[in-house]
DNA sequence: AATGAATGAGGGTTCATTCAT
DNA sequence: TATGAATGAACCCTCATTCAT
């Protein structure tokens, strides 16, 4: 009963809930990362935010520096899922970069994911650190995809490639350093505007009104 | 002597070489905070980067957060800097701006300058967390005037004025997170890169060439 | 049990020797400063003191500074215990004043109470000092009523009363400074001597056997 | 120039100010410790009272601990000249002590004496320590004398003489934990009132006025 | 599973002391 | 003589981690 009351009230009483309270963990302290930066993180503030004591964490997570392995982990199966759902044929290059773009940010400014993506990973561990960078490498690697289909269909046009990604993956990341929820713009718009912009920069066509 | 030859060998012995010491120390703490964070960040790691040992700082800072503010002011005095070159007169709103990030981005990229730009400001004393703040939103107030001049002279198109400037300033900051000095492109050649591309992403004309 | 067997010894096992345990650990504190003073005391030498790591004290004091001002909190426990216990009625003024007196003094001698007496109030917060100073200036208002009493009910003569009971006070106060256990006098036979003489010092009669 | 406008305005220009700067810098000291004791003062504390800077005092004494010690010698001196001047012959135990005990606590509380009279003596070297106290004990064993000529020729009725003198101390020593400069009794008001009073508490004939 | 207690390993800061100027 | 600079040694305090309950 006690139990069942904390964790966030996210958690119902069960048996296999095990599951439930590891993603309690994992996305309290990618918030808690995200804001204060890992080492400027206690797993006291992250216990404090599930409303338990710090000792009971270590029955769910070795380490603290695991903890940030798995919120990467976590952050990655969610770009594997967008990702995955880009159809591969029936769209130009643009487009497909378009929609991976648009599904990432969402996830990235929503409240519900593990919206930890690229903080301090000089704090990992050598072996966990590959693993990171491994998986983040992946989702580049597709989203650079795109971007060569685009420049070999024609809907895109730009220098570099993978500089020309990379200026894009900054607009979008950098909208969690000042986005906050509750201002003027909801997720959803902001997603979109930010998207749409950056799409725009390397467009072959920018004046082609492009879809969500 | 012994003195003459640590700080970094960046200090000349002479009479008033308390400011360079000082120039140093900011230097050597941008660094520092810039790869590992200021939380991460020891003033051992400091010091020893300088050849000092730990004690020493406290000659010339009172506090490791005024060591985070003083690399802040220093970054704001070189944006301040940037925008102060910008002619008022002659140029569209596109071309200032493509001016200003372009002098932000070298400096951002370039050893030699305060290559702190916003790090972890949660780490501040209020009152100079105020002070960062207002300085910083100085420099986005002079850039967000040059995009609604090129709203208002044609040379710009875009949604959200705002929006878009924050897409944009992000694609330029991002560039720190990855940028490696000896990577396969030079500063030089990266700043033009990615400034073009980002001002290509609101330009009225995204075609015509822009000379850096 | 290594649990049980620390701390002086002074602790049963048990559910609730949170309490028991602080109050050990006040009583070290303040046989340290009493010692060695606030600035001249380590928190290693308390925890010493207790068979205890220095960082365990933290589960009991958020400073060493509120370890200075539970001392205090403590000693004004005592005193008012013994103002408490001085009847009202049927006693002199100077009766009053002299079982006030030999009652301080026995706990200030006493091994078992917190013999901090009046320390470097100088290193306490503002808050923290403010509510020292109040709670001892209201035991000294207790005593100079006492002392009131006497010259209104003809048991005592003196010249200012408020000097006479500091010039008092410190004849009791000091006996800690030079007191130590195991001498030639017992700290009983010590209590009433200096008590008897200091009350003779403003007894009407100074002649007039006083019994303790 | 700058170092005659410097100790304090106390030092005229001249060759051997050399001891009055030591005096000056005893005094500073003497203050410094009673307010804060040994522990809580600062080199720079006393450096900064003198318009000196701290390397400076290294001049005058080898150690922080030299200047305790030095500290002591002075108050010291002024004991020894203190029971210099009282008479051997044509007075009175009781008569004796007296003056010995006014002297005293005029110096105690003058600002110009040194006036440190037993702060932290377990902060000085064993060989300092030795010196110290011997000094002091013989300052005692002068005033223990006095009470047993008193006991002697009638002018003093007491218990032990030893327990006696140091409760009569206590009540002198004291004073100078409460008293502050510009209250509404002067200093020779206070010692006057102090030592009439604690030499009434062992006076055969409390009541026969003493003239100070 | 949850937690109070304990602690080793630092990290920031102070300070007495030394030294070169 | 006076002082700015540098530093070793502590000290307070934090925090991740372990363990017994």
């Amino acid at each position: 009963m006690a139990t069942a009351a904390r964790w966030g009230a996210l958690v119902p009483t069960g048996r296999e809930l095990r599951s439930i309270r590891e993603g309690a963990l994992y996305h309290a302290a990618a918030v808690a990362f995200l804001k204060n930066g890992y080492h400027g993180t206690t797993l006291d503030d992250i216990a404090a935010a599930l409303g338990v004591k710090k000792a009971t964490l270590y029955h769910y997570v070795r380490n603290k520096q695991e903890l940030l392995f798995r919120c990467h982990m976590a952050a990655s199966d969610v770009t594997d899922e967008i990702t995955r759902q880009i159809p591969t044929n029936g769209l130009t290059g643009l487009e497909k970069l378009q929609r991976a773009l648009h599904g990432y940010l969402e996830a990235l400014l929503g409240e519900e994911s593990s919206n930890l993506i690229m903080i301090e990973e000089s704090a990992l561990t050598p072996e966990n650190y590959v693993q990171v960078i491994a998986r983040r490498d992946q989702f580049q690697a597709v989203l650079l995809g795109f971007v060569k289909e685009g420049l070999a269909d024609g809907s895109i046009s730009t220098g570099d490639p993978k500089l020309a990604l990379f200026a894009i993956l900054g607009g979008i990341n950098w909208t969690q350093k000042w986005y906050r929820a509750g201002g003027p713009w909801g997720p959803g718009k902001i997603a979109e505007g930010i998207v749409r912009q950056m799409v725009r920069s390397i467009a072959a066509d920018p004046d082609k009104a492009l879809s969500a």
